[in-house]
DNA sequence: AGCACACTGTTCGTCACCGCACGTAGACCG
DNA sequence: CGGTCTACGTGCGGTGACGAACAGTGTGCT
């Protein structure tokens, strides 16, 4: 096997479809039929998905890419009402009939994601089989996330609410260091940056993590998982139960890519 | 024309499934079908549709009810996060294949629903018809509520937040006077009692609404409507966008009734 | 009528978070 | 290598909401 092959291999197995779930969990026939209709695009950090109220052309399902979906006031305010990684997919109202949100969503982590025009993603729900349900209940779990926020943002304390979102995110990364500053997660939590820097200033003479220009590093999980509030936890079982049939395929397509 | 059948008419007229919006939004076909399915019941004030967790049994499609989805955080304080009144239904879940939530459902306003076995709502759901796009863009709606109520939470004082909810709960009611303590309304809004109280108070002074023990009379839509946040228009928008094609069916159904 | 209870109004100390302002230190670039 | 920009750390006064405690008052029950 020559190396030019290998490096093609390689670069075949760091971008598929099935790293993202919900799409390594289709039957293999409708995997077959989605699979030239994606498009493979880079999501640099901050880019925007979704203005308010704009036509949704694509929804994205991120392989590496870690998109946040969340609301800006009148005022210049934001807040995170929900975030999508690998587990789901940008741009559910697309197929829930409403083609725009009054929420935004902007890539939080840098990464990829396959596109799919919004048209054929109705189109393939409309058909009514496993993609259908699949998406719905993952749809139902992106309500849960919602519902928790805006119970989590009432109650918990601006350090506990860190803790979560640190949870969430690590879930959704690769590496347990992750790429981005205090004032971008202050905008995602909707709190000044200043509250994040003594949070996070707190978690770090703990010992729970470790934080340096522009990254933030997780030591212990345990700890981390101890100063949260239920929020991640009730968030976290919820998808694991709604998509708990959510596994990857084991079909000729992801095996040739082994 | 006796007395008695008189009566008989007017009890017919005074709770129809029509009063529903979504119900009374079906073709005459659907609605044919769903009819004899469907059961009037009584909801009296603080009865709780799901607790959290348990299996679904029914949907409900309120008339002069009015519901609370709200969350209740494990130290016993609580927030909405969702309101549903006669435009909507409680219990998503049910046809987006979860059957259980991580929310409650209590009843806010004492009124009649009209309740479908949840096993039935899921076949109507699934005959892929007008219902299905109906309660699938009904669902962004309340997707809609969920991330306001974050957002809103997050930035915005009890005070706005009160008028933001008398307001939504106003265009649920039949009357201006809603039937509710301060107490309840606290807990609706995840604050304390007194918080209540003192909004209520500054509004009551600004001659906006008048308060009686138990009651809360709204005396100036538009002062409420000044004094609210932005989340309310928001809200109501996006209700009225998605639900735009929800009208009265004018068939014989409807006019047996008049 | 009288009692009991639940709802409302008010007060006071406390605290988390805000807004602002300023100092410092990595990182990138010519 | 020195300059500049962006990110991080800190301090200070202000404040909205909290928690608890208590005093009136409308409502329903006996």
């Amino acid at each position: 096997m020559s190396a030019q092959i290998e490096t093609r291999e390689k670069s075949l197995q760091r971008h598929s479809p099935n790293q993202n779930h919900l799409l390594a969990a289709l039957p293999a026939e409708d995997f077959a039929r989605l699979l030239p209709l994606l498009e493979l695009v880079a999501m640099p950090l901050g880019e925007m998905l979704y203005e308010p109220g704009q036509q949704m052309r694509h929804a994205y399902f991120p392989t590496t890419a870690i998109a946040s979906l969340h609301y800006v006031t009148e005022s210049g305010a934001s807040a995170e009402t929900a975030g999508v990684g690998n587990e789901g997919v940008v741009g559910v109202a697309l197929f829930m009939g409403g083609d725009t949100t009054s929420s935004s969503a902007v890539v939080q982590t840098a990464g990829h994601a396959y596109r799919l025009e919004g048209r054929l993603l109705k189109q393939e729900f409309n058909r009514g089989g496993f993609m259908q349900g699949l998406l719905l209940r993952y749809t139902q779990a992106l309500m849960t996330q919602m519902s928790q926020s805006a119970a989590c943002n009432r109650h918990h304390s601006v350090e506990q609410r860190l803790c979560r979102w640190l949870l969430l995110t690590l879930d959704r990364s690769q590496s347990n260091e992750l790429v981005m500053t205090q004032e971008l997660v202050a905008s995602m939590l909707g709190v000044r940056r200043e509250g994040i820097t003594e949070a996070a200033g707190n978690l770090q003479r703990s010992g729970f993590i470790s934080s340096r220009r522009g990254h933030i590093a997780v030591l212990s999980r345990v700890g981390l998982e101890a100063a949260t509030c239920e929020c991640y936890d009730v968030v976290k079982k919820e998808i694991r139960r709604l998509l708990a049939d959510v596994q990857h395929r084991q079909d000729g397509i992801t095996a040739s890519h082994r």
